[in-house]
DNA sequence: GTTGTTGCAAATACTTTGCAACTAT
DNA sequence: ATAGTTGCAAAGTATTTGCAACAAC
């Protein structure tokens, strides 16, 4: 990948006084690269057939350090595993999964986020993040 | 239980084509008795300790049939396991998760809901279920 | 050179499954 | 009698962890 995914990828290791390698490297390019919903395995493999040195364990280390530093967002889809997005800005979006098709889209609504709060706070909360899946099938 | 759960679950085995069992009934009680988030070990070694003769293998496959059947919802936590509670009539509603307490708060909007429906409408899409939670702390 | 990082394989946590014994009908 | 159900232990799936070899600084 370019100079700019290692520019930020080195900023978060400086933050988490990490070392930069280029297993960390490879780790965050592919999930920059393939910018969907992917699990782990799925990134483990891609790598691994592009001949790049490296195990499950680092994909799932690296993850969880780009996690907590939210260059990429973790989604449960229910069935025991999660998938991973970069997140590229600070862009945030909620996901409607066709049953049909397990086609993944991204929506955002602003009413959606303001009733949440509004719901929350009825309650005494406020809400640090939430998760919203609409599983759906098309019209017709 | 009374004999209202034995009918609401004679009910739902008939159309699955399946046998009433004594484990059977004792899974779908102790869910109905604890009308809260539980997950499957839970319910498994309460009815353990109640000495009812059951197997955890038993308790997974009952769930099965129940949430199959909407006698049961099942929810995610995000943690691996997942968490079961009756579901009495047909209410439907959301969850808000204390992330001090881990307590959980049920919600209902029905602004929420139509947006939903409303949202997926616009992509081509109806909602058939959905997951939402809201990952809360205390005002102040 | 020191300390963090890696890969491996074993461990973990939750859930599912094959199969022989058992039980509802 | 017969076909479905159970318990057990083994297998499965996704992820985490201990540790010795290795690499970054």
């Amino acid at each position: 990948m370019g100079k700019a995914s290692s520019i930020i990828l080195n900023e978060v290791l400086k933050t988490e006084g990490l070392r930069y390698t280029e297993q960390r490297q490879a780790v965050w390019d592919e999930i920059l690269r393939i910018q969907d919903h992917r699990d782990a395995e799925d990134i483990y493999l891609t790598l691994v057939r592009k001949n790049i040195k490296v195990s499950r364990a680092t994909v799932y280390r690296t993850i969880d350090v780009l996690e907590k530093n939210r260059l990429v967002r973790k989604m449960d889809v229910g069935d025991g595993r999660s998938l991973y997005e970069p997140r590229l800005n600070n862009e945030h979006h909620d996901h409607m999964i066709c049953m049909d098709t397990g086609k993944i889209i991204e929506f955002y609504n602003e009413d959606l986020e303001n009733l949440q709060d509004k719901i929350a706070k009825e309650h005494g909360y406020r809400v640090i993040k939430h998760v919203h899946q609409l599983f759906v099938k098309p019209i017709k």
